[in-house]
DNA sequence: TAGGCAATTAAACACGTGTTTAATACTCTT
DNA sequence: AAGAGTATTAAACACGTGTTTAATTGCCTA
């Protein structure tokens, strides 16, 4: 019978170099040594290297999905708390300024450049949680939002959310020593959200592209 | 004497296959065979494929600041219409939503994983595009920000910008066919303008953190 | 205890990798 | 026209790549 310990002995392995490496760096032989296990054990459980990223990927998603899931909302919770819940959740499986773990890495690689577990991974995985973030919008502006600038202010959330994981490297370079406590996840969270509720109170007071002076 | 154009032309080939597959997944036989030269040409003019690396990654950011430098600002332009100038710039580098030319790529490919180029060029091209940026924020606040304030709202401003190159080709997925034309380039920067203009207004008009209901 | 099958192994395969070499082609100056 | 020095070439080098093979181990059942 199957030895469930190997394959999954060999996932753990594969994600981490897979998420340094990317698909094309990454070597099976790294991946084996690293896992203990055989070169040709890749091709007994998985078929080829590229069924075993396959794998990894779906893995990867699961693991954050579980260990940090969006709270299930109460009809007594205030859109604002929503928002607030959202942008924390979000952070947190981001894993913002700190060393990110494999798996925030992994999923980052497909969006940026994304391979045949992207478009899955948007059905599955993002699209759900982008269309709960729409909800929340909805029920915090002030007038009926058209279909583009109810998308366009999920994106500018989240993209605010996502720019301390894509750029985390810069962020640390950018932001001195003495001001790396005020960066840390809840303050970031306070102001992502405070930046976010200012922005569509006074959003939904008027129609788009009025506002610019130009 | 030196033939620069079989040098140019080599960078030239360089780039897109780096942007396109990282260092690590590109090799000098395709860079070669994309030039028209012989395998030998990469040591020949730059010692070895890690200095042409960086050499491509310089030529890139050069690129990219030549064609859309951030325009001289007069005494008599308003920091709403620095503002925008600012977002429509920046959006005009990252080209957003239409597929991204290689110089791009290559340089977000650094920002999200960084080599040794990485610190030169925060040094280099980043900082200073932000501190302008800081500056534009300090004056449309109506209140002195703290050292740490400035510095996310600014970050809230520059991923929304960086969110549409980061994940084009979810934002490619999530975006219906029939709004596609709600996220062209302009329509971007008035909304990513109105929204930061609408927030950093009402952001300056409380002290941090007071505004989440939690 | 013998047989059968899944799991694991070392070795080999065919090909791709960055880099080097030594020979050839080219292009100016004297 | 001859020669020095740069530029370009095909070939080879040593090693790494994903994958396959055939042999061996381990373990449970009959």
């Amino acid at each position: 019978m199957g030895d469930e310990s190997t394959r999954a002995r060999i996932v753990d392995a594969a994600g981490p170099i897979f998420a340094e490496h990317g698909f094309e760096g990454a070597t099976v032989r790294d991946i084996c040594r690293s896992a203990g296990v055989n070169v040709a054990s890749i091709n007994y459980y998985f078929g080829d290297k590229q069924h075993l990223y396959l794998e990894t990927v779906k893995y990867a998603r699961r693991v954050r999905a579980e260990r940090y899931p969006f709270s299930e909302w109460t009809s007594d919770i205030s859109p604002e708390e929503k928002l607030y819940d959202f942008v924390s959740t979000m952070l947190r499986r981001l894993m913002a300024l700190q060393s990110a773990p494999w798996q925030v890495k992994l999923l980052m690689r497909e969006v940026m450049q994304p391979t045949e577990a992207c478009r899955q991974l948007v059905r599955d995985y993002f699209k759900p949680i982008f269309e709960s973030l729409l909800g929340v919008i909805d029920q915090l502006a002030t007038r009926p939002l058209t279909a583009d600038e109810r998308i366009k202010v999920g994106f500018s959330i989240v993209g605010q959310c996502l720019h301390y994981r894509y750029a985390s490297e810069v962020v640390a370079l950018i932001v001195p020593g003495e001001l790396r406590e005020q960066f840390e996840l809840e303050r970031l969270a306070d102001h992502i959200t405070k930046f976010s509720l200012d922005a569509i109170r006074a959003y939904a007071e008027q129609s788009a592209a009025s506002n610019r002076t130009h």
